[in-house]
DNA sequence: TTTCAAATAATAGTATTACTATCTTAAATA
DNA sequence: TATTTAAGATAGTAATACTATTATTTGAAA
């Protein structure tokens, strides 16, 4: 059985909603085919226009800018992420074996029986990691944030650290520490496969190895 | 007493060595001050030569595009940290003390006499935060690499990763560790300032705080 | 002192990007 | 049937990211 999945998106990201109508969802669906291949930068509504079959300007009555649609597409897979992380660790009580399902889930492309349909969940993971930090590093974060653009990430932030939290009561930076494994699950892999020796995984090149180093770090960090 | 430091840089980054004439010095101090102030993004060699009083051909004279002035940028501040983890650590026989003082060094904007005239380096400071990992986000991160554009930020991962095996030489992952402590420096920095919810440093705001929960993260890590 | 090469300044021009505006047509809805 | 609404077609603009050409300055070698 396949299941839809629906994510609610901030609407101040676009400006018709995309999940509404066929060019819609062909935007979105394009859109992350060409920043995949292609990159954020290489990436133009010129070239999505043409991809899709339809113009500029027909981009342009979804998406403010390439920005928002990128924030946009960044927010689904949080929002994404957030509901497989409530979906597989739903029943466990070990707070332990539930910061190893998130490791996991965060570093590596799990294939499922929950879909969307019309969005390639892999190539959405390879986005964040090239793309991801770019939803942020700009400097009109301020107004994003205030917005709400981040309130995915924050949220699944704030989920991770209750995780921490549950592992061990005391520890002091739950939201760091959070982050840090957010983050390093998606720059480790850059690293392994682009810039190695900034790693240690060069041999293998395998995910694998990125969990167990971030499980170490992790549970030797909070003393468990 | 102030010395001089010249940090030897990658030809390949520039078409004229700035570093060899008053037009060059001025294209990398104004630079840094554009690129701190408004971003990377909003960054053209257009303002920068209205900035410094010159013409946008004078500037494409020295570098090919604004990429390669900011990995131009960005490998000088990593020779620089390079020059002060050497001159910091030296004859320090503990290598937990190194250790500390390269975290200290990456996550604060250290004064110092060793000065290098015309550049700012806390600006420097701020532009890596922000900007740093835009130098090896794109879609030819791979030509570049190879062109060795990256060099100085690898040269220093790899120091670091020998302080680390010195203080634990069975730790199996200094390369990734480096590389994590070297990136969350900078992004727990940013994080605290722009999106505190993703750190719990929002109270302080203060660069010590990272540097607790770093040292933490790390000695538990290799479990000194 | 001349001369000659190199750096710089001044100006112009192009393709692409990131939009905005307008007008028409097609489809859905009331 | 009338009327919104979305989409398509077309045009246009300011800014960006360059390239090219020519003229002027400058400093070092002959």
């Amino acid at each position: 059985m396949k299941l839809e999945l629906q994510v609610k998106m901030n609407p101040s990201l676009y400006l018709r909603d995309p999940e509404q109508s066929e060019l819609g969802k062909n935007i979105i669906k394009h859109s992350i085919q060409l920043i995949h291949d292609n990159g954020f930068e290489a990436f133009t509504f010129k070239k999505l226009s043409e991809s899709i079959g339809t113009t500029e300007a027909g981009v342009y009555r979804y998406f403010e800018n390439k920005h928002k649609l990128l924030v946009y597409i960044i927010s689904w897979y949080w929002g994404w992420i957030q509901f497989q992380l409530n979906y597989q660790t739903n029943n466990i009580i070990d707070p332990v074996v539930k910061l190893k399902k998130v490791i996991t889930l965060l570093s590596t492309n799990v294939e499922d029986d929950i879909t969307t349909g019309h969005l390639d969940e892999s190539q959405l993971h390879q986005i964040l990691i090239a793309e991801g930090s770019k939803g942020y590093l700009t400097n009109h974060v301020g107004e994003d944030n205030k917005q709400q653009f981040f309130k995915p990430y924050k949220d699944l932030c704030n989920a991770v650290g209750e995780i921490i939290l549950e592992c061990n009561p005391n520890y002091k930076y739950p939201h760091s520490l959070a982050s840090t494994i957010i983050e390093m699950a998606h720059l480790q892999n850059f690293f392994m496969n682009n810039l190695p020796s900034l790693t240690d995984f060069s041999k293998s090149k395998d995910e694998k190895e990125i969990i167990k180093y971030l499980e170490e770090l992790v549970f030797n960090t909070i003393r468990i």
